[in-house]
DNA sequence: ATTCTATATATAGATAGGCTATATATATTG
DNA sequence: CAATATATATAGCCTATCTATATATAGAAT
C-alpha cells in the first residue's frame, strides 16, 4: 500500500515544466552521464524526484537537439557511458529558466493567503 | 510577432500542476464566479497568468466533482453567473497543496547553483 | 437599428511531455 | 549460474492544458 499522507515523490504534473531546469542545474555542477543524473537528482531531492529512464533519456535527447548540452561516448571505461556537458547556450538557458522559475514562485506566493505563503526576498 | 526576450506569460507546461493551487488560493480570498477568477488571476499575476476559458472551466468542474468547491447559479443579477466557494475539504486541500508546493520550491532551490538560487527561509 | 466588444459559461478535439513497458547489453554479487 | 545493478533507448499510453467553437446577453459605438 502506498502512503498518501506523506507522499515520497512529487507529482509528475507538478514537475512538468521544471525538469529541464533540474537537468541543466545538475549538469552545471559537473559533466554527467544519464544514469548518474538520475541518481544525483534522486539523492539531492531526498528521493522525492525519481526520474524514470523513459523520462530522462528523451529529455537529454531533446536538450542536445536544442544544443543546450553536448554528448560524448566513453568506450574506455568498464561500461559504455554517454557523458553530457552544458554548452555555453545551455548555461545561458539555465540562467533564463532560473529567472523565470523565480518569477513564477513569487507569483504563486503573492496568490497564496499570507498564512500559507513563505516570506520571500524581493525580486 | 511575439516577444521572446521578455515573455509576458508563463509557459503552460510550467503552470501545469499548480493551477489547482492557484484557483483554490483565489477562492480562499472570497467567493468568485469563473470569469472573475480568470480576471483576478490575470491582474494578480501582472498579466503573466491568463487562463483561457477552455482551461479554467474544466478545472472548476473537476474541483467541484472532488467536492473541493461548491457552486450556486445566480439568476438574479443582470448576467447569469455561477458562483464558487471553497468547501472545508477544499480549504484543507489548499493547505496541503501549499505545503507540497513549498517543499518543491525548496527542492529546486537546492538543485540550483548558489549563484542562481534565491535565499529561502528554512522549512 | 445594428454592429462591435465585453461578459459569461461550456465542450470537443489537438497537443505535448512525462510514464509504462519493453528491449538490449554487460558488470558485479551471491 | 542466476539475480541484481548499471547503462541506454524507444514505442505507445495517459492526461492536463490549449485551441477552436458554440451559445447567450449587456452595453457602447456608429
Amino acid at each position: 500500500m502506498t502512503n498518501k499522507t506523506t507522499p515520497d515523490k512529487f507529482d509528475s504534473q507538478l514537475m512538468r515544466g521544471s525538469l529541464d531546469l533540474m537537468v541543466l542545474a545538475i549538469l552545471d555542477r559537473e559533466a554527467q552521464y544519464g544514469y548518474s543524473i538520475q541518481q544525483k537528482l534522486r539523492e539531492a531531492s531526498g528521493e522525492k524526484v525519481d526520474l524514470k529512464a523513459g523520462t530522462l533519456y528523451p529529455i537529454l535527447h531533446r536538450l542536445e537537439a536544442e544544443k543546450l548540452i553536448r554528448s560524448k561516448w566513453d568506450e574506455s571505461s568498464a561500461r559504455k557511458r554517454k557523458w553530457y556537458e552544458l554548452t555555453k547556450t545551455g548555461r545561458k538557458r539555465l540562467q533564463q529558466q532560473a529567472q523565470t522559475w523565480h518569477a513564477y514562485v513569487h507569483c504563486i506566493q503573492s496568490l497564496l493567503p499570507p498564512k500559507l505563503a513563505l516570506t520571500l526576498p524581493a525580486p
